[in-house]
Order: structure tokens, then C-alpha cells, then sequence
RNA sequence: GCGGAUGUGGUGAAGUGGUUAACACAUUGGAUUGUGGUUCCAACAUGCGUGGGUUCGAUUCCCACCAUCCGUC
């Protein structure tokens, strides 16, 4: 089945909405924090961690698992959810992001995307029709429509255009998707370009796609001009269908886009950061390699309820990181998603109160607004 | 006691008669937003064992001393 959206709630003071998703693999309330395992693993945490940390969909990616290990593979072990044996829902990103980082090496043509892999060199064409071959393969709940996600800056008539072909390919990915247990979610582009936000926007609703997604966002560009971008697309988006931003994870973006009406969320940041030693807390991101942590026993953070803040301290996981132990990179990856799946948590309760921008302000005032 | 070798930042270690003494590790900070999994950036020796001498100028040349290592009695 496709997945279905279930509004229940629209915050009274914001465009915060609380809803259900129901999917293949179970119903998840949004907004939700999706986190990313690129070659079918979440670095450095089993599915047995992502349940105990209240995982829901995670995220998967189809130019890495094309390369590698194949997406035949991946087909003949049963699909990706056999093939790596996580029962939760399973989104797949399209390759089109690898357009941007993975810009040494590309040619972009209406017919697709010539990339060099990055694992031997060898010259590959994605097109849209092979990215939805290859989702539709590996079985994943959600397919994304294959996109480009220009760089920022970039002038307005490469984004024109660039918005123009991403529809072009919306529809050859619509006409070549097969799978019709798989959900496929279209893609707004347009940079910071307000009327090319509203043209991708509006071009992109008509086609009959189970959920939108805004891409081009956090590439380089400052907070404010990306709220704004969400802004221009966000508001031709229907209100029956999921709406994804995508790539967008910092905390206080977290609560930006909510705000403004996203459901989903995925972001590299929290697995990132925990392998550079770096922890979310309530009163904003440490650095666990700090000097003043050798000696602090406390938890990283004590309002936390996962496995790493009730069993260990700042300085057992600081003597991990600096040894390059991976057990303190797996500790830290852990709670940092916990933390962002913990604020969403928060955030739903809150928006089903009416009270998310107390909510909001609240974290706001805690966790400072440096970061 | 004698013979030989060496003494450069926390460590290992380049280097040269002349502006800011490589580099690596360690240390200390910072970065990171649809992941190319030990990443990227920055700071860090006013001084080259000590004291003299030669020289316009010495970490670099000379002398003495000290220290360490090896060999030997």
C-alpha cells in the first residue's frame, strides 16, 4: 500500500501539524525525525538500537546501494527490509542529492546524471528511470523522485532551469515507477528564488505523487534564507499529503520547519557529529573533546533517557573518543538520535496541546540560539 | 680514566652562516544539515644543552664545560 496521511491536528497558533502515517511497516505519528543509514546501516547502530531509541522510518541510499553491494543484490536477498533486517518503514533516497555532493564528477544532461563512481572511477548515467529501477527494487516504503540539488549559489537562470528539468524528470519518474506496494514522493526545488519555489511548487502538486518533499535546502546557505524557502513552497502543498524536508536536522530547524508545517525530517547531523565527539544537549551541542570533560562525571545529558545518559559519563565517553574507541562514537550516536526523536516527541504532545510555540520557546531559551 | 657518537617544542624528527626553525604525533580550540565512516580548519619552540669566541649576522663555524648513549680498562 501507499502511505496515508492522517491529519488530527493543526496547531492554533503556527502551521504545525500533528498527524499519523501509516505505512507497510506499521503508523508512526509526524512530525518525525528520520535518521540515515546511506549503505542500509545507520552507522554504527543495529535495528535493536534504532527500536529502543523509538526509530521510525529510516533513510537509505540508492547511488550507494547501486554501487554497492548492487541493487540486484538487495532484490534477491528479499528487499532492503530482509536484506538488512529492520521491520520499520524504509525511505529511499534517489541519488539526486549526490548531484550536489558529489560535484567533482558529474554531467548533467536532460537524460540524467553522468557521475564517476566514487568507489573505482567507473563512468555511471543515473536517469530517472534508473533511480526508480533501482528503488522499486530495493523495495523501500518510500521512493524519492530523482532530482538536482543545485549548489548555493547559483544564478537564476541555471536554477530555472535546473527547476524545469527536475520536473521534466518528475514525470519520467512517475511513468517509470512500478512497485505498487512503494509510496513515491515528489521534489520542490528553486533555490532561494521565491517565484521558482512557487513555480516548482505548483507544477509539482499536479502530478499525482503520495507526498511532497522540499530539497535544496542547508547546502550553504544562512538559516533565514532557508526558512524562507520552505515558506514559498510550503504553502502549495496539499494538506491531505506528507511533507518532507529534506536533509534538515540542526535542533532549532527542527522546530523552524514544524513550525512552518513539516512532518519529516532526516539529517546526517546527529551520526556526524557523534563520530567527531560532538552531543546534543537541552543547553546546546557540546564538544566532548573539550579539556573540561576529563574529569566531569556527570551524564551528558541528565534529562536524557538513553542507554549512554543512564549508564555513563561525560568523561568515560570523552576517554572513548580521544582513544578512538568506536564504542563512544556508537554511545554518542545513539543518544544523539534519541535527542532529536526525543524533541519530536515533545514537539507532537505540544502541538496536540496548542502549546508549541511554549514549547518552542522553552527549548529555545535552554539550548541557546548559537547553533 | 680513555676512545667514539649525539644534544632542536610534550614526543619523534628535518634544517640552514642571514626575513616568520619544515613535517608528523600529542595537546588546545573550531567546523560539520537528502553521509565518499578515523574528516576538515586553526593555534602551539622570541628559540635549536650551558658559557664564551669568530662574524655585519650563528641554531648552523671554533673552544670549554655539562648531559646522555656505545665501546674499553
Amino acid at each position: 500500500m501507499k502511505v496515508k496521511y492522517t491529519l488530527l491536528h493543526k496547531d492554533k497558533d503556527t502551521n504545525a501539524r500533528y498527524a499519523i502515517l501509516d505505512t507497510n511497516h506499521g503508523s508512526y505519528e509526524t512530525p518525525m525525525f528520520m535518521s540515515v543509514g546511506t549503505q542500509a546501516s545507520v552507522k554504527m547502530l543495529s535495528p535493536l538500537e534504532l527500536k529502543e531509541i523509538n526509530s521510525a522510518i529510516i533513510l537509505a541510499n540508492t547511488y550507494h546501494l547501486w554501487l554497492r553491494p548492487g541493487e540486484d543484490v538487495i532484490a534477491h536477498a528479499g528487499g532492503l527490509h530482509k536484506f538488512m533486517n529492520y521491520d520499520g518503514p524504509i525511505l529511499t533516497d534517489s541519488g539526486g542529492f549526490q548531484v550536489f555532493s558529489l560535484a567533482n564528477y558529474k554531467d548533467i544532461s536532460e537524460e540524467g546524471v553522468l557521475f564517476k563512481s566514487h568507489l573505482n572511477g567507473d563512468k555511471l548515467l543515473l536517469t530517472p528511470e534508473k533511480s526508480i529501477e533501482i528503488q522499486n527494487k530495493l523495495d523501500s516504503d518510500i521512493a524519492m523522485c530523482f532530482d538536482e540539488c543545485p549548489p548555493y549559489p547559483v544564478s537564476y537562470d541555471y536554477m530555472k532551469k535546473s527547476v524545469e528539468r527536475t520536473i521534466r524528470w518528475a514525470k519520467r519518474c512517475l511513468d517509470s515507477h512500478q512497485n505498487e506496494n512503494q509510496s513515491l514522493f515528489g521534489i520542490i526545488q528553486g533555490g532561494e528564488f521565491q517565484d521558482l519555489r512557487e513555480y516548482s511548487a505548483i507544477e509539482t502538486v499536479k502530478l499525482p505523487f503520495d507526498g511532497f518533499a522540499i530539497g535544496g535546502t542547508s547546502v550553504g546557505e544562512e538559516k533565514e534564507v532557508m526558512y524562507k524557502m520552505i515558506e514559498d513552497g510550503i504553502r502549495y502543498l496539499p494538506i491531505d499529503k506528507p511533507r518532507y524536508l529534506m536533509g534538515v536536522g540542526d535542533p532549532l530547524d527542527l522546530f523552524e520547519g514544524v513550525m512552518r508545517g513539516i512532518d519529516m525530517f532526516d539529517c546526517v547531523l546527529p551520526t556526524r557529529l557523534a563520530r567527531h565527539g560532538h552531543a546534543f544537549t537541552l543547553n546546546g551541542k557540546i564538544n566532548l573533546k573539550n579539556a573540561k570533560y576529563k574529569e566531569d562525571f556527570s551524564p551528558v545529558d541528565e534529562n536524557c533517557d538513553c542507554y549512554l545518559c543512564k549508564n555513563f559519563t561525560k568523561a568515560y565517553v570523552r576517554h572513548l573518543i580521544i582513544a578512538s574507541e568506536t564504542f563512544g562514537q556508537r554511545l554518542l550516536s545513539i543518544h544523539n538520535i534519541r535527542f532529536l526523536i526525543k524533541i519530536m516527541e515533545n514537539i507532537r504532545i505540544a502541538i496536540k496541546e496548542d502549546r508549541f510555540l511554549e514549547y518552542k520557546n522553552e527549548f529555545y531559551k535552554n539550548y541557546g540560539t548559537k547553533d
